[in-house]
RNA sequence: GCCAAGAUAGCUCAGCUGGUAGAGCAGCGCAUUCGUAAUGCGCAGGUCCUGGGUUCGAGUCCCAGUCUUGGCUCCA
């Protein structure tokens, strides 16, 4: 739910969804309804009907709504009894479920305009006159549930987006233009960045030379970052036998996102959904004392995880993945300063990623939680403590945490301002209970430490896709898989050009040598095309000089810079990140 | 998994009511030696997703399957 959703936008909606329903019915008149609300970008509705829509069909309903729009038709607000309601909407077996839903005592309503009546709570905009006719756009039919359960009947959702005025809609239209462009399937082409080969495998990904540079690059960051941050690395196998997802209750919970076991000498053996099982077999590898604590270990581990095949999604939703996992492990005395730490980490990466605008939400203890109320509030407090502390915006999500713990997850938002849930932090206590895991406190009895899992990145494909879309595959320079070519103006300066890239090689730099006998415009064009940042074009004058011309992929150009001291300039701009 | 749409050259796409496959880009070759977003000419490239069916004849129509894309509670 976005708080930004003005409310008069909200009516807007609404009521567009209500013409939208009389115009189907106008078609279809035994069309049944289901629900209609206003959404985050325009409205839907749902209707049970006799055949599929086509989307020919939604100028037709288009239409329709622009004359019943004409009409000038007031939205009346009528309070009815549990009967009368029962009775107008008699032919409406939806609206009788609804219906029959609503606590006894609450007030029943119906909203009209034209010849259309639904059951509403409203509120609704006074009349049709206040819906404009051109702010509006009917823009794909789905197929949706019935309360969104695969086990009730298949409906068709007629999705639309509606705005106060035309100019707002324009923009909405060219916010979605540019949301195409920025798709990462699309730059992942262009850009020769990755693949995925359904003949192959499905939701599987083969990162290609330039998509692998980035990575190595994030990678690289990643890791020092995490050392200097009082991390160690693991590295863990990619399956274990099955005593070790029952003890680690995977088999139990987590069962139908697994793949079907591996029989090896006759014994079961699972590829890895998660790495925390083999982190648990490490700590437990030796006794540990309050003195080792706290332990934080990372690992870039790749798991695998069974999603339905309908929900796969360029690098956003994948079967395989490399998580940026972490387990810390301490003493329950720890856990303030812990959390405060990983969520001063976390914020300081995605700063030096380029995103600025980051949410926290925070989600507390679930209907089947297990532990007692007591050490929940108590983590809960200490998360919000340290969300706090980094003055972060906090939405709270009431039962909202897995069955084993509390946790908070970090919604980053991207250039295009979409929201994308990212890191995740979160308790456990479930899992060092089932491993026995435990620690050998001063007073030297046994204790059972605490745990938090964390992704920070959340994996690197679906980070990789969101980094892709939030740049418009426009990488900064010291993440660009290639930050600067150099282009001959013609293939006489060929051999000056090598020299330059093997100067800016020896710096550095990733640079390469456009050596094709195109015209220099052509090359150009192909590095724009590339997002390269830095273009070098070389020709007489250059050699001559010693010198080369910048043209940046923004279109700036500085000619005749000496090489020399184009050499220190751009070092600087292409060297690795690093926080502080 | 379910609903809908789609699948034609490496990529983007055209191919009307069935008559035997085409463009641009990319690739390769030749020519051109060029100053800030596409030099010209030529060549090569396709089991039209797969399997059945209808038909004298199927990229086109029908059936089944596979995969892709957009959706599948933001609740009257």
């Amino acid at each position: 739910m976005e708080e930004t959703r003005k409310p008069v936008l909200l009516e807007v909606r609404h009521s567009f969804a209500h013409v939208m329903a009389e115009a189907v019915l106008q078609i279809f008149p035994q069309a049944k309804l289901a629900i209609g609300p206003a959404i985050d970008e325009g409205f839907y509705y749902d209707f049970d009907l006799p055949r599929a829509v086509a989307t020919e069909d939604l100028a037709v309903i288009e239409e329709k709504m622009r004359a019943i729009l004409a009409g000038n038709h007031r939205f009346t607000r009528t309070v009815v009894s549990r009967a009368e309601a029962e009775r107008v909407f008699k032919d409406q077996p939806y609206k009788l479920e609804l219906i029959s839903e609503l606590p006894e005592g609450e007030e029943i309503s119906t909203y009209t305009q034209d010849a259309f009546t639904d059951l509403c709570r409203g509120p609704h905009v006074k009349d049709t006159g206040a819906l404009r006719a051109d702010a509006f756009k009917l823009t794909t039919v789905a197929g949706a549930y019935w309360r969104g359960d695969e086990k009730n009947k298949m409906l068709q959702r007629i999705y639309g987006t509606a705005w106060e005025s035309k100019a707002d809609l324009e923009g909405y239209l060219k916010k979605l233009v540019e949301i195409e462009k920025r798709d990462h399937r699309r730059l992942g082409k262009d850009l020769d960045l990755y693949s995925i080969h359904e003949e192959a495998g499905a939701g599987l990904i083969y990162w290609h030379p330039k998509g692998a540079r980035v990575r190595l690059v994030i990678e690289d960051f990643w890791r020092s970052e995490h050392l200097k941050n009082g991390y160690e690395l693991l590295y863990t196998p990619h399956i274990g036998k099955s005593w070790l997802w029952e003890t680690s209750g995977h088999l139990g919970f987590y069962k139908q996102n697994m793949y079907a076991p591996l029989s090896i000498d006759d014994v079961d053996y699972f590829l890895k959904p998660m790495n925390c099982p083999f982190h648990l077999m490490i700590y437990k590898n030796q006794q540990r004392s309050y003195r080792d604590l706290p332990l934080r270990w990372a690992e870039l581990g790749t798991v695998y995880r069974y999603e339905k095949s309908g929900v796969m999604h360029g690098l956003l939703r994948v079967r395989g993945f490399t998580q940026d996992d972490a387990h810390i492990i301490c003493t329950p005395e720890q856990i303030d300063d812990e959390i405060l730490e990983v969520l001063r980490f976390s914020l300081k990466i995605w700063k030096a990623f380029g995103f600025n605008d980051i949410k926290a939400y925070l989600a507390t203890k679930p209907a089947d939680g297990i532990g007692d109320d007591a050490t929940w509030d108590k983590a809960i407090a200490s998360l919000k403590r340290a969300a706090e502390k980094e003055n972060l915006d906090i939405v709270m999500d009431e039962g909202g945490g897995a069955f084993y713990g509390p946790k908070i997850d970090l919604k980053i938002k991207d250039a295009l301002g979409r929201e994308w849930q990212m890191t995740t932090i979160q308790f456990d206590w479930n899992e060092p209970e089932r491993f026995g895991i435990t620690y050998v406190a001063a007073d030297n009895t046994q204790k059972r430490p605490f745990m938090v899992h964390r992704a920070l990145l959340g994996s690197l494909e679906r980070f990789f896709g969101v980094l892709i879309e939030h740049f418009g595959g426009a990488f900064p320079p010291w993440l660009a898989p290639v930050q600067a070519v150099a282009i001959p103006v013609t293939p006489a300066f060929a051999a000056y050009g090598e020299e330059v890239v093997r100067a800016l090689k020896a710096r550095g730099v990733r640079a390469e040598l456009d050596k094709g006998d195109e015209r220099m415009n052509a090359k150009i064009r192909n590095a724009q095309n590339q997002k390269i940042p830095f273009m070098l074009i070389l020709g007489e004058k250059e050699q001559a000089g010693r010198a080369v011309s910048l043209r940046t992929r923004s279109g700036e150009q500085k000619n005749m810079i000496p090489l020399e001291e184009y050499l220190t300039q751009v070092e600087a701009e292409v060297r690795p990140k690093t926080l502080e």
